[in-house]
DNA sequence: GATGAATGAGGTTTCATTCAT
DNA sequence: GATGAATGAAACCTCATTCAT
């Protein structure tokens, strides 16, 4: 569970010549989780979509909630990722959220299957494993709340709004996008990333 | 389910008097749906958090489906009211959106265990019933996309956003509410609702 | 269980004023038996076909056991009647048969639903029970045997026949009436019980 | 459903090779509904009786009902199949009706488990599949119908029987076999179906 | 690596029966 | 007499997981 790289994407086992089988089971395991829901995904389902037998999966996977810690986690460390490289002293703070949004928004739509996940099966999740994600969001959270507030000090952002909803409604903004928006000709990242971002940043202007 | 109005929770069965236990049945469905998710959700949990038997619950509900549905359907007959509300000629369409925004927003602080259902376990409903709360939710956003469309007439809205993702953006965000704030003494309904309708018509002008 | 006589139906309890509905009930029981069978049938169904609620049915039966009990009793016990009516020495064994058989057959198709419950659910009867209803068929059966013999003994009835399987053929054929038979303008007592047994003295001719 | 032959039992899964399990299922089902019924049977006798857990009993079958069905079934094609066998150009309508007796009456005898089944758990059926049956039942009756109509035409039949009511005699009569036979040293298939089979045919003789 | 068989725990639901009102 | 509420046992069925082949 460690060794795995965020650009990288099913998380990596052994490095084995089943590797695109191993894929192929990671990426359906997304879909229908974000289609059905986790527990309504049963390893029949899973299975029967890959071409394989419910049994034969285990060489795969460890457990199902396992494969769902797997899918959330990587979102989770990509998340992780993108607020690090944001981190640029050279830019302002709204800058920054903007870059943040642009990137997430982005990720969303390429990876609607996974981010879906994200947020929705939680509960599924060992208490351990939630907690875990738990962090992440709130890390990412605190970090969005702080850019605001640093924001605010520097006139940049509102100062009437509140950085801790103001921060829980753009980043609900963003974790619905994969709810209603996947990829197509007109729907192109870039674009939705462009309104994404767009909207939050003129959302806490003064 | 046909008869209930909006304004009772949880909905009546027509010849049941103020029945104590069966409004404490839908309560505790819906906080343990919103705890747990529906699939996660035992009979069993239910039964004993209300102090009944597994099989004693069978008096109040038809199966387990329809009580989501019920829940699920509730939340969906208030917001078309909300809707039906605010379509109120003298106001611009930023005031529309404005006043959509506090009123959605306040009801899902105050009910935040049923709201959350809403658009979480939709999976769980039958292809019928799923399609109907499709069709409301569809409904209200195009409610939203029509006044922001008619806001740009009007120049109060900015003429470069797209007002099918703004919608969606903006109720993407409303939509998050319940899963981050519930009542408390420094978040009451009218600070959140504040906040939440604010950052919607900031985020829209030009 | 020992005061009903033959010739009433329902069988007699108490003599209240609630008479009337105690005959339905159990008119509606074995009509229901017959049509969906004891075990497929709920006090639900019987309740609401009677107009009443689940509970109150217990003002009348004992269980529901007892209710299929009494039902199977009383065709039982009118066959036992049937065979002592027939006791008479001025006849021959074969105009014995007739007369039972034209007995039995009239039985059944005035009383098919009773009749039905008869053979049908027996499984459902405590042990101690159904061992007294297969004493009665065996008596019955034992009847039509030595009957049988008897008239084999003076070239009544062809030699060739063995008279178990015969006796057991005979009563499988008047057992089958209520399943195909039921009272109708063309299918009158008189007609059905004329021609079984027809069939059957016949089917024991030399 | 539709590619199973009528000469083997029980009903063969395309895919399973001589699968000792699955026959012994269907057998023991088939004596358990005839012992106990098919509502009062349970997958848990079934199981236990097989010597496999509850769960693991859906590797052979579909659910409850279908196992009924495929017994149910299995006869109706026999049946079938017997009727075809006898339209025979050369013999005689009462020599076709001995025929159809005999083949029943030896059927019945050496399967009374799954004959048993065959008219007797109908209700659980869901209403396709038992107005599958009846259309099968009704077909077989008009054939011995018809060939009662034809005896009597040539005059090998008496005039005076009621062609429908004593195919439904008959009929009735060979479905009662089962209850009350099963193989043994002195009840051979042979000596039944003769003794069956000769009370048809001297039933309906002028 | 792949599979068919087996499991066992647990899920939703049904229903005969009891009882206070 | 009638009922609504409650029960608890048991039913059918599902499914993640294991394992021998």
């Amino acid at each position: 569970m460690t060794d795995e790289t965020v650009s990288t994407w099913p998380p990596r086992r052994a490095r084995t010549k089943g590797d695109k089988r191993y894929a192929l089971i990671y990426e359906t395991a997304a879909r229908l989780f974000h289609e059905k829901g986790y527990e309504a995904t049963t390893l029949d389902d899973l299975a029967s979509e890959v071409g394989l037998r419910k049994g034969s999966l285990y060489h795969y996977i460890d457990s199902k909630e396992d494969l769902l810690f797997r899918i959330v986690d990587h979102t989770h460390r990509f998340f992780l990722e993108v607020v690090a490289q944001v981190v640029d002293a050279a830019r302002s703070p709204l800058d920054e959220i903007f870059a943040i949004a642009a990137a997430h928004s982005r990720f969303a739509v390429e990876n609607f299957y996974i981010t879906s996940a994200f947020y929705s099966d939680r509960a599924a999740l060992s208490a351990d494993r939630r907690r875990a994600i738990s962090r992440t969001r709130d890390a990412y959270e605190a970090k969005v709340r702080d850019l605001i507030r640093e924001g605010q000090g520097r006139g940049e952002i509102a100062d009437d709004l509140d950085p801790t909803l103001a921060a829980r409604g753009l980043l609900g903004m963003l974790n619905s996008i994969q709810q209603r928006h996947r990829l197509s000709k007109e729907m192109t990242p870039d674009a939705v990333a462009e309104e994404y971002s767009r909207l939050c940043v003129r959302a806490l202007r003064p």
